[in-house]
DNA sequence: AGGGCATGGGCAT
DNA sequence: TGCCCCTGCCCTG
């Protein structure tokens, strides 16, 4: 279940399986047997994540774009498929390895026009050397909007999720629910490198880390998180447990349809 | 066996 | 704002 890191991470598994070589595209489940009939068989030319949507090329021009919403999921392996456990939208195969990919919110067969209309609607992904920072800002700075909902606003920031937004606003010390108006320049700038710096660590780790060396389980003591999504968090699912800095209890609300996670002394209005 | 839940998003209202 | 979609897993009973 992935944010942007994911996404990226997945861009590039999919480039080093399969980039440049022909690709046997099926769909066990049946869902996209049609459009994988259309690329069986071509060469995958490129991958390339965009925020949450991740784009296969294949060699006459389409892009498979696909999207994991809150349960799609990739599963890698090497040798030959084995025969589909559950349901198995997309199958890619080369005589190294397949991929599957499970429960994607959007698996579609796209043009260049399709894939560029996607992108557009996009705020910039702090992953992408080529985001432009100051268009989230133009959107936040006059918003009577809640920073919480801001930042989980793809049109606004493209990759981010529940758990970098909770944890982002954490490490600035920001009230979630604080207007977008009423974000500083700088607190601005700070959450925005913050992002591309934590986001980054996401990629290269294959899980979100935000707890700073200082409040590591290692240092204060504790024993290592345990929960199903893996890294070291300071509030995201953290509800009613002590924030790991000033002790306080966590709390948890519903926001905009999202769970949302603060600690209210370390970031209090 | 069945319900609830999840790192998401589009649509109608 | 609510409703719906997608799937797997964990908890109850």
């Amino acid at each position: 279940m992935p944010e942007g890191h994911i996404i990226h991470r997945l861009a590039t598994e999919n480039r080093e399986a399969f980039g440049g070589r022909p690709v046997r595209v099926s769909s066990p489940q049946g869902r996209f047997a049609d459009e994988a009939k259309v690329i069986d068989g071509q060469l995958l030319t490129g991958a390339e994540a965009t925020g949450k949507h991740l784009f296969l090329g294949f060699e006459e021009g389409a892009w498979v774009h696909v999207h994991l919403g809150l349960y799609g999921g990739f599963t890698f392996g090497t040798g030959p498929a084995p025969a589909p456990v559950g349901l198995v939208r997309l199958r890619l195969e080369n005589e190294d390895g397949y991929a599957d990919l499970r429960g994607p919110n959007t698996c579609a067969l796209v043009t260049d026009d399709q894939k560029a209309a996607v992108a557009a609607r996009l705020g910039p992904d702090p992953l992408r050397a080529d985001a432009d920072p100051e268009a989230a800002w133009r959107r936040i700075s006059g918003s009577r909007t809640t920073v919480a909902a801001l930042l989980m606003d793809q049109k606004v920031l493209a990759g981010v999720g529940n758990v970098y937004r909770a944890e982002v606003l954490f490490r600035h010390g920001i009230d979630p629910h604080r207007a977008g108006r009423d974000l500083t320049r700088r607190e601005w700038d700070a959450i925005w490198a913050d992002l591309v710096a934590l986001m980054r660590e996401g990629v290269t780790a294959g899980r979100i880390d935000t707890v700073r060396p200082e409040h590591t389980p290692e240092a204060m003591g504790r024993p290592p998180r345990v929960d199903d999504h893996g890294g070291e968090v300071y509030v995201y699912r953290r509800a009613a447990m002590p924030c790991l800095v000033c002790g306080t209890d966590v709390r948890t609300e519903e926001h905009a349809a999202r769970n949302l996670f603060w600690c209210p002394a370390c970031q209090a209005a």
